[in-house]
RNA sequence: GGGCGGGUAGCUCAGUUGGGAGAGCGACGGCCUUACAAGCCGUAGGUCACAGGUUCGAGCCCUGUUCCGCCCA
């Protein structure tokens, strides 16, 4: 019974949904609390609940859907745990702007209706993203899906808060913040994007209190002036060594402000004295700190002016810098105004200017957490691949600053502190309190703010297992055995997880993060939809399939650099899903339905070779899967599908395959087409599970899943199989006299129906044994009607000549033959030759290298040389010979 | 300003302890050869950014220059 038929090219679309939905109703992705099993488990980097799937996306979930089928064809217990996170701010933003969208403001439905209205929203359209994931093809454990707002993890987020600050690792502080004026919402260091910006430079004179002119200090925001209450310069600067004054009067307000010397100031910046502003910049803060100076906010949280800004109060921040300078110009203290170049905070979330302002926010205190969390990769506890990152890695953690984790927004965990109104004590709880405990009062009242989502994503290598819970799957899953993350978030996220892992579950998270680049379009530009250059991923999926688009991904996910994507590639990678399909649908033609194992004393040479050429990709894919060197597993593959077994088997076994040897030499072939197909599925199967998936239903003599097929090469039922050193060199004889054929027959334009003939003299006889035993591989795929081989002797009159090693092979061509052109393909292969032996001589020329140099490098040198002057002279010789039967002629 | 990464064929990129410059795509030429024209066969194309250095030997190691990208201040 012969195989299934397949049709002629590979329809992805139908195939895929019909895979998934089996492999979901199989309980396949599901990992085993009772197993002995060696456990492998990864945590999913959670997408925001509001997202769209993007390539970035695309390439996370690829990449970890390699590494978890992967291993389960390697028999591991692989649990992937996935989920979302809420993703507080752009959440709370997208809400927003869909009610605003029906006129209702937030404010107006209050809070409790508003994250009402939140979880609605989630309801409605939460789950796009995880459809979108289960059509990449994502093999998650389903079952275990998370929330970082979820019954759970929220109860894992309080008791984290709770725990830290009692250790006094959390605390609440005036401080100066990033503030977003849009989201109104104070922002950690981290959530600021910087971007230059042409700006202006302003020059401001802060006359003396006796009326003399004063220094001239320079700025980029003068509308902060209004909240000055210093003046700075440096101790040593001698511009300012005999000052008439040491108090100057704030211009437009009015105010006195003393002039203090710090080093901080820059002596090389503007006029070397500075403005300072200890509400509204931080480095002010500090200063203003040190001098005991007051703070005054003269921006509010709206972005618009307070009273403190004077006849100024009420403007937007932006309307008050004009104001100020025309202001300043009328009074005669504006010195001048010059071009500059600086760079700008922004929001991350909504590209607002944040403002630096004042604001009583709570932190967590990172010195103690971010030392151990150095300590970790430091130790190798956790390895950061590529290794590169890890500089990156320590230099933030060395220089990290307080984490502000307070929002004020409402979309979130809210922070479980409260403030009793009758003695002012600060109350922070697992459960919420209904009384003091100092005073016993009753009347408390709860912090309004909520923690920064990523509070709650540091938790999730633990919280998603069921932490604080003592559970079956933190025991055997916990630490994770790799993240698999893009390097934007390595310090949003994977920091703080080393350091909430290591803090609470005294073990890092993961044993290794892998790093993975950044997609990009063809030009190399940051993919964004205000540019117009994105690919969506579900277009692509549409068009050309999952396979295409994840093996795309895979092969071009070298490490450390940026992924260049464009359709075309995409394209090239389809086709070669579809030389897959075809292979399998050649197979299938000539596999038999008993699908017999074949007996090593029976194979052909190219079965040999194929198994051979099996077994080193085996062994590469394998390598390459272990070390994260996707691309290689990815091209590995694709060489070997198409250019040894398609190229080079299929064509070389057809003779036997259609029975035109004897039937034993047929069922080896068709053994060995089985056994390549068979393991070739499986080993590309985690880079393309649904065409695989799809081949191997149809393969006879497979039962179930290829999900529950053992990785190529390591089942025991099926025959060993190993390098075979011998097969190759025989075979890369046998390519090499037919390669050399073929090349003739293109450089002499000889069209592929006609038929040559072909003589072979070696002198070597295993040589010519080897060829004269593969006299039907070689005829049928060089094309050849006579076949001779001779001992070393004449070249035969009028033909073609190349050489093959030992072997010269000549094709006839009496009467057809062009003695210009076949001198000038000799000339040309001579010239070659030339070129390379002058490299080989100038090495064994050179004493230096004939004493120094290894002796095995000296003597592969050595024969090469030997080699290669052989194979010189002969054509040297054969162009003589031409040349004179031209003048002949 | 500080740090990191990169510059290899027309394009995109491999190149694993220093030992004969590779692939894919594209280009060109030839093929409807009974799995695949989403295919088959063949060919061309490179001062490995530039300048020095170490070495018998450098795409690879060192120094400097230059251009591009990213991160931080």
């Amino acid at each position: 019974m012969a195989g299934e038929n397949l049709s002629k090219g590979y329809q992805p679309q139908e195939v895929e949904k019909r895979w998934y939905e089996y492999w979901e109703e199989q309980e396949l992705f599901a990992a085993e609390e009772d197993s002995s099993k060696r456990p492998f488990s990864i945590v999913i980097p959670p997408p925001n609940v509001t997202g769209v799937l993007h390539m970035g996306h695309a390439l996370n979930i690829t990449l970890q859907d390699i590494l978890c089928r992967y291993r389960r064809l390697r028999g591991d217990n692989v649990l992937w745990v996935p989920g979302t996170d809420h993703a507080g701010i752009a959440t709370q933003n997208v809400v927003e702007r869909h009610l605003s969208a029906e006129g209702i403001d937030r404010h107006q439905m209050g809070r409790q209706q508003f994250v009402e209205a939140v979880w609605e929203w989630r309801r409605k359209y939460g789950s796009a993203i995880i459809r979108q994931l289960k059509s990449l093809g994502a093999s998650c454990d389903w079952s275990r899906e998370r929330f970082t707002m979820d019954e759970g993890l929220s109860r894992a987020v309080r008791k984290v808060f709770v725990e830290l600050y009692g250790q006094g690792l959390i605390y609440r502080g005036s401080y100066i913040i990033n503030w977003c004026p849009r989201c109104r919402t104070a922002l950690a260091e981290i959530e600021v994007e910087h971007e230059e910006h042409g700006g202006s430079l302003y020059y401001i004179r802060y006359p003396y209190v006796n009326g003399e002119d004063g220094p001239v200090v320079a700025t980029t925001r003068p509308e902060t002036m209004l909240g000055d209450t210093a003046l700075a310069i440096h101790p040593d600067d001698e511009r300012y060594k005999d000052i008439s004054s040491d108090r100057v009067i704030l211009p437009l307000i009015g105010r006195e402000i003393p002039v203090i010397r710090d080093e901080y100031v820059d002596m090389e910046f503007g006029t070397g004295a500075l403005k300072i502003t200890p509400a509204h910049d931080p480095n002010d803060f500090v200063v203003g700190e040190k001098h005991g100076l007051d703070r005054i906010k003269v921006i509010g949280e709206d972005g618009v002016m307070t009273e403190e800004a004077g006849d100024f109060a009420g403007m937007d921040r932006f309307e008050c810098r004009k104001a100020v300078v025309a202001a300043l110009e009328k009074e005669g203290l504006l010195v001048k105004i010059e071009d500059y170049s600086h760079s700008i905070g922004h929001c991350y979330r909504c590209s607002t200017l944040v403002e630096p302002n004042l604001s009583r926010q709570w932190f967590v205190r990172t010195g103690p957490l971010a030392r151990e969390a150095i300590e970790a990769v430091r130790n190798s506890n956790t390895r950061i691949i590529p290794e590169k990152w890890s500089n990156d890695y320590f230099n933030w953690m060395e220089n990290i600053r307080d984490w502000c984790i307070s929002r004020q927004i409402w979309w979130g965990h809210q922070i479980p502190a409260w403030t009793c109104e009758s003695c002012g004590r600060l109350i922070v709880s697992m459960d919420d309190p209904s009384a003091c405990p100092d005073c016993g009062g009753t009347d408390l009242v709860r912090d309004p703010d909520v923690l920064d989502t990523w509070f709650s994503s540091a938790l999730w290598p633990f919280s998603t297992m069921g932490w604080p819970d003592k559970t079956r799957l933190l025991d055997i899953f916990y630490p994770t055995s790799v993240l698999v993350t893009g390097f934007d978030i390595l310090f949003f996220w994977v920091a703080r997880m080393m350091m909430m892992g290591i803090h609470f579950m005294e073990e890092v998270p993961f044993h290794d993060v892998y790093v993975h680049a950044l997609v990009r379009d063809e030009d190399g530009k940051k993919m964004s939809k205000s540019y117009g250059n994105v690919i969506d991923p579900m277009d692509v999926i549409e068009n050309y399939g999952t396979d295409a688009l994840r093996f795309t991904l895979a092969a071009f996910a070298a490490q450390g650099r940026d992924i260049k994507l464009s359709e075309k590639r995409i394209e090239g990678y389809r086709h070669f899903i579809n030389k897959l399909w075809n292979a399998a649908r050649f197979s299938f033609m000539n596999i038999t339905g008993s699908h017999p194992q074949f007996d090593h004393r029976s194979l052909s040479l190219a079965d040999r070779w194929i198994l051979s050429k099996l077994h080193r990709t085996i062994q590469e894919v394998g390598q390459a899967l272990d070390n994260y060197h996707f691309n290689d597993g990815a091209n590995t593959l694709y060489r070997f599908i198409w250019h040894e077994f398609c190229d080079w088997y299929l064509e070389a076994a057809k003779p036997a395959l259609y029975g035109k040897a004897d039937g034993e030499a047929m069922n080896a072939s068709r053994a060995v087409l089985w056994r390549v197909l068979h393991d070739s599925l499986i080993m590309l199967h985690p880079f393309i599970p649904f065409v695989t998936e799809e081949i191997w239903h149809k393969l006879p003599g497979t039962s179930g899943s290829i999900m529950t097929a053992c990785f190529a090469g390591r089942d025991p039922q099926y025959p060993e199989i190993s390098e075979d050193p011998e097969a190759e060199a025989d075979m890369e004889l046998i390519m090499g006299v037919i390669t050399s054929v073929r090349n003739i027959r293109g450089e002499m334009n000889i069209s592929p129906s006609t038929l040559l003939s072909v003589m072979v003299q070696a002198e070597e006889s295993r040589v010519r044994q080897t060829i004269e035993s593969h006299r039907e591989m070689i005829s049928t795929l060089a094309r050849l009607k006579d076949l001779l081989v001779e001992e070393a002797g004449e070249k035969p009159k009028g033909s073609a000549t190349a050489i093959v090693g030992d072997a010269v092979v000549s094709v006839f061509l009496e009467g057809v033959i062009d003695f210009t052109q076949e001198i000038e393909r000799l000339d040309k292969e001579i010239a070659k030759l030339d070129k390379e032996m002058a490299g080989l001589g100038k090495k064994l020329d050179n004493p230096g290298f004939l004493e120094k140099a290894p002796e095995e490098v000296v003597e592969k040198v050595r024969s090469q040389y030997r080699e290669e002057s052989e194979k010189l002279e002969k054509l040297k010789n054969n162009r003589e010979k031409i040349k004179s039967l031209e003048s002949v002629q």
